[in-house]
DNA sequence: CGGACAATTGAAGCCGGTCAAAACTGGTGG
DNA sequence: CCACCAGTTTTGACCGGCTTCAATTGTCCG
């Protein structure tokens, strides 16, 4: 029931995205795509930039921010491997509303928009499915949207800390706690909240046992107790 | 330019939504309908519930909102008159992730799930518009959840009366600053604040000068004011 | 080994939430 | 038509969660 909700949080993957299409469109996408390598905080594009195409994670981890008025940036989520980045503003025809940059280093695929888009146009499978996608999202921003307004920044770390043990976990060993590798600014702007308060917070969930830490990385070893802290009550997604 | 931003917070209109509609087609959505008239405060759709069709605003206004772990409620969008409502869920074959309810006496039609999804499926027309008006409603959830991240109550507020402004417009006389009209507590559940809170700052942009205010009215008398107590630099929407 | 950057800790102060109560409004029935 | 009641708006007081500023410690790399 939680691993439902928690499993909203992820978008569709591009093999689910791209399963109705026949292997010519597949190849026409992929197959058109230049594979690029990113290092750790790079940019991969900016606000306000035109859209010329779709990315593709191949491997690595990308998250999406928005600058803010303050100069700093507020992360609304995090790409990983098998995900589609910028594919919003293309179809909303706008100039990006966001920027995209690594936080690991990453090899990403960019697909042409023209190959994208044609391959849009010909196929109802892949309009169905990405009708299907956004639609879906459109529950999860809800859920930020109402969990930014009316929760406190410790259980909205403890949420994002499930969020986030979720996105690390190993393919290879999927059962164990996930090591999750984030800068502590970059979890505070994903929270909401000043880095002081974060690293307070961790602390205190530490001290609780909560979780175990180090400089770079952060494991949950309590999960029932993070999940106590997140007050997940009435986020039953039967519920939402 | 700020017009520009503040006219990405409505959605697309029907009217464009189902521009590309066959005559028969939209016969077969706006002729298979339901229209019935809700009074001000009831419930069109509840969270949880099971999608069985979409909602065409004909008169009045809807708030889309959240039900708070707290009791209260989170609301994140206005419809008014020629929006459409409910088709996410559709779309994205799941529960409704919100909550409907009219906040004025509304017309509203019913369209069965089964006419909407046919006519989709047979319309590419009706599908591309849709994937632009969800990847457009994508920046304006961004916009969203960086302003509650970020901004002060105050600056959220005078954001906040801003798309009101526009959202309550007369279509008689565009020119003229709008009369508000939205209870205290659905304001204050917009911005994501106390009612408490609302109303004093209300109050103190009333003795600086910026609206005017009765009971259960709100009108903007100095825009520019507002605007500045907005805050809205680097919100440029070439930038976004 | 030094220098830059990230993480941590401390202290002060304010924004905004909460509780409580008064003022006001509109609607209803006598 | 007026008095009363219920709901909404407003004002007051208090306090606590967070932000901010500042300074210290820790860590990674060239």
């Amino acid at each position: 029931m939680l691993k439902n909700f928690l499993s909203g949080n992820f978008r569709l993957k591009t093999d689910q995205l791209f399963e109705g299409l026949t292997a010519e469109e597949h190849e026409s996408l992929m197959g058109s795509g230049v594979t690029h390598l990113y290092s750790k905080g790079e940019i991969i594009f900016r606000e306000g930039g035109i859209p010329t195409g779709i990315f593709y994670v191949l491997s690595g981890r990308v998250k999406k921010y928005k600058a803010t008025a303050k100069g700093g940036e507020q992360i609304f989520y995090l790409c990983s491997e098998g995900e589609l980045l910028g594919y919003h503003a293309l179809l909303g025809e706008e100039f990006y509303p966001d920027s995209a940059a690594t936080i690991e280093n990453s090899q990403i695929t960019f697909i042409p928009k023209d190959n994208f888009l044609k391959v849009l146009r010909n196929s109802t499978e892949l309009s169905n499915t990405l009708l299907k996608a956004l639609g879906h999202e459109f529950s999860l921003f809800i859920n930020s949207i109402t969990n930014l307004a009316t929760k406190s920044v410790r259980e909205r770390l403890a949420f994002n800390l499930l969020i986030l043990d979720e996105k690390f976990k190993s393919s290879v060993q999927p059962g164990i706690p996930s090591d999750i590798n984030l800068s502590r600014t970059d979890l505070a702007n994903m929270v909401g909240t000043a880095k002081e308060t974060l690293v307070r917070l961790l602390q205190e969930f530490k001290r609780a046992g909560l979780i175990e830490k180090t400089d770079k990385m952060i494991r949950i070893i309590d999960r029932k107790g993070v999940i106590k802290e997140a007050n997940l009550m009435g986020l039953n997604p039967r519920k939402m």
